[in-house]
DNA sequence: TTTGAAACGCACGCTTA
DNA sequence: TAAGCGTGCGTTTCAAA
C-alpha cells in the first residue's frame, strides 16, 4: 500500500461518503447534492482515482445466488521467513480466497475462503491448499452466519 | 440472507462478473460487449437488483488514506445463548467494525475491526466494547500487513 | 425477454473567472 | 479550482414482436 501525501478536504469527504454507499451514483446527482457544478464534481471523482484513494468500485453480489454459502477463516502457519511472504501470494491466486492477511503471533497468515459448502471447503483444503509446499499446519473457523460484513471505512465528519 | 429461488443463465453471469470488476461499467458498454441491446441490459440488471443478486454497489476506498491502518480480527466469547445474537447486532452497530461473524466453537463471535492505530483500537476495546454487557472475553489477532482484500465471489463460466 | 426509436438527461472537454 | 456551456452519447421508456 502506497503512501499517501493527499489532502482530502470535507467536499472529498462528502463524494468518498457518497460513492461508498452507492459506487453508480452519477456525478450529477452527487453534484446536486453539494451544491456544485457537475464539472468540478467530476475533476475530484478523476483525482480520487488517480491518487487512489478510490481503489474500485464493485458491485456487491449475494453468496447464496451463486451457491456460496459457506465462509471459513483458516490460520496457517508456513515455512516463510519472517518478513518474507511467497506462500501468501500463492494463496492470494485462489479465487476462492477473498483474503490474506500477514498476522502477529506464530500462526502466519489468516485466509478468508468461499466455498459452496463443506465438501468444497475440504476439497479446497486437500486439493489446493495441500498442493502448496511450506504450510506447515492450518486451524479452520466455520463460519454459522454472517451479521455484518461490509468494507465500508469510518469518513470524518467535515 | 433470503432463500433465491432464482435461475440465472449465462448472460446474467457475464453480467455480474463485469459489475462485480467494474460497477460503473455503464449499460451501453455492457450491450456492446455482450452483443445486445442497452433495454435488455437494463432490464435485467434491475431485476438482479430487485431478487438481490446484487446487494449494492460499492466504491472501495483506500484505509491509508483515511488513515485507517491497522485492521485487526478479534475473537469475542459472550454470554449470548446459542441461537441468539444479541450482542452481534451490538457490535454490528459500531463503525469501525466491519464485519461480525457467528462462529463454531466456543469463541461466540468473530468481528474485523479498522481502526487508525494501536491506540485506536485500544480506545474501542475500552470504550466501546468494555461498555457491553455480557462480553465474557476478547481475543485479537493484529495483521501486519494485508496481501489481498476483496469480495469477489467466484462466478461460473458458462 | 428482446429490440428499436425517441426524448430526455448526463458526461466531459473547453473556456473563463 | 470552480462554473458555464455545448455536443455527443448514454439512459430510459414504450410499443411491438
Amino acid at each position: 500500500m502506497k503512501k499517501l501525501e493527499i489532502n482530502l478536504d470535507h467536499i472529498d469527504y462528502q463524494i468518498l461518503r457518497i460513492m461508498q454507499n452507492n459506487a453508480r451514483t452519477n456525478n450529477a446527482d452527487i453534484a446536486r447534492e453539494l451544491g456544485m457544478a457537475p464539472s468540478a464534481i467530476l475533476e475530484r471523482v478523476k483525482k480520487l482515482e488517480q491518487k487512489e484513494v478510490i481503489l474500485q468500485y464493485n458491485a456487491k453480489i449475494n453468496p447464496a445466488a451463486l451457491d456460496q454459502n459457506l465462509l471459513s477463516f483458516i490460520f496457517i502457519k508456513t515455512s516463510d521467513i519472517i518478513g518474507e511472504q511467497g506462500i501468501a501470494y500463492l494463496l492470494a491466486e485462489i479465487p476462492e480466497v477473498q483474503e490474506v492477511h500477514d498476522i502477529a503471533g506464530d500462526d502466519g497468515y489468516l485466509i478468508k475462503v468461499r466455498t459452496a459448502d463443506a465438501a468444497g471447503l475440504v476439497d479446497l483444503m486437500r486439493n489446493t491448499l495441500g498442493k502448496i509446499e511450506g504450510i506447515i499446519s492450518t486451524r479452520t473457523t466455520i463460519v454459522l452466519e454472517t451479521i455484518k460484513e461490509e468494507q465500508k471505512l469510518v469518513i470524518p465528519t467535515v
